[in-house]
DNA sequence: TCTGGGGTCCTAGGACCC
DNA sequence: TCTGGGGTCCTAGGACCC
């Protein structure tokens, strides 16, 4: 329901008044994001179809995702749970994760339904965001929990109840158990988790392999052991875009392709981060997605040298199977901190995809969007390589 | 009803190194 | 002579999550 609430305090007096609310992308080819509990009770889900949502229920009304906006009270969501607890991880926009642990004694042993209670208070009170909070001895138990306690409620698991609690859920419930894997186990006649823990560790390991035969094992018996971490470095950054009509024409796409890279590049600087690895995503009309990486020796950050990297990239993919295409992404991986160990490059190297100059020119722009906004300053053609013409 | 955009993690084959 | 065993890194693809 987070992006509903974000779209409804966004635009108390539009989206505000809808009670049939699907949040999602409104032109042709958008997907359903969020959708309100009355737009829910007519089948209406999440990644489906907008055009098939308001088939199914004619009152919807269909809002833009707003972006920003949820961004933002997701940060807030994030300040104010640092002030109420020692470990905060962000599992995604509008999901995280505290370890209460060692604070029994500064709560006087309160018992930990009212410790969420109250903290599900504050939340509200200060971002305006209604939560529900689940609680467990594992992470994998408290989200678990939390879809228990929804919509807006508390829900706590006691500790030695775990393997208990797992047997109400059906396999596909599980975090981890996709379609393909429920697939696989109802071949066997595995659909819920009380069938699958009569079955053997052995026999599981047959079946799925021995990595996720273990990892099946373990998670019917709510064990988890990853822990609350606060500090997760960002592992990618990318970019993509699903056109309104699919895309033929070679120019068009090299200024949707600079544009993705724009964007990536500037949101990696903004992280203060460079990259060794640039990835281009192609998918065709016929929905065949296919991408093509490379991974240089030096990390960059300049939208120059990523492009170049992402135009010979996308070439390649584009030469390989010429179909219309439908999607186009660029994303970056292999990320370090700026300025760290890799700086033994003394001299640049000869055949450098990025020197001194495409860097400073990159972080010029930054300076100058940072002064007079993001569309200030924006590249009027496809650039030429470094070593081209005068250009 | 033709299927978004942002991510993470895993696997498998091949290149390469000692 | 036709063949090792350990490891890392890269690439492509896919499953899964919200």
């Amino acid at each position: 329901m987070f992006y509903v609430q974000v779209a409804r305090l966004e635009d108390p007096e539009g989206a505000g008044k809808q009670s049939h609310l699907i949040v999602g992308g409104a032109s042709g080819r958008g997907v359903v994001t969020s959708a309100s509990y009355e737009a829910r009770a007519f089948g209406v889900t999440s990644a489906m179809p907008t055009a098939r949502a308001l088939q199914l229920c004619p009152l919807g009304v269909v809002v833009p995702v707003p972006r920003e906006a949820c961004m933002e009270r997701s940060r807030a969501i994030r300040e104010a749970l640092i002030s109420l607890a020692p470990v905060v991880q962000s599992a995604s926009i509008d999901e995280f994760y505290l370890d209460m642990s060692g604070t029994e004694r500064m709560l006087h042993d309160e018992p930990l339904s009212t410790t969420a209670t109250r903290i599900r208070e504050e939340v509200l009170d200060r971002t305006g965001i209604s939560v529900s909070i689940g609680g467990g001895t594992r992470k994998l138990i408290a989200k678990l929990a939390t879809g228990l306690a929804k919509p807006a409620g508390v829900r706590i698991v006691e500790a030695g109840r775990e393997e208990e609690f797992m047997r109400q859920f059906q396999l596909a419930q599980i975090p981890g158990v996709g379609p393909a894997l429920v697939d696989t186990l109802s071949q066997r006649g595995l659909v819920t988790v009380d069938d699958a823990l009569a079955v053997d560790a052995s026999w599981l390991n047959q079946w799925l392999g021995e990595g996720r035969g273990h990892w099946l094992y373990e998670r019917i018996r709510g064990h988890d052991t990853s822990r609350v971490d606060g500090r997760e470095p960002r592992k990618s950054i990318s970019s993509e875009r699903t056109f309104f009509e699919d895309m033929v024409d070679e120019q068009a796409l090299e200024r949707e392709l600079l544009k993705l890279t724009v964007s990536v590049c500037s949101s990696l600087r903004r992280g203060k981060l460079q990259a060794r690895t640039v990835t281009v995503k192609v998918r065709d009309s016929d929905f065949t997605t296919r991408q093509g990486s490379r991974t240089l020796p030096e990390p960059i950050e300049s939208d120059q040298a990523v492009f170049g990297v992402a135009r010979e990239l996308m070439t390649v993919l584009r030469e390989r199977r010429r179909r219309p295409t439908r999607l186009l992404g660029v994303g970056l991986t292999n990320l370090t901190q700026r300025g760290f160990p890799n700086q033994l490059a003394l001299f640049e190297a000869p055949g450098a995809v990025e020197g001194k100059r495409e860097r400073d020119v990159a972080r010029t722009v930054d300076g100058i969007r940072e002064r007079f906004g993001d569309r200030a300053l924006l590249p009027g053609r496809i650039m030429r390589p470094p070593t081209g013409d005068k250009e």
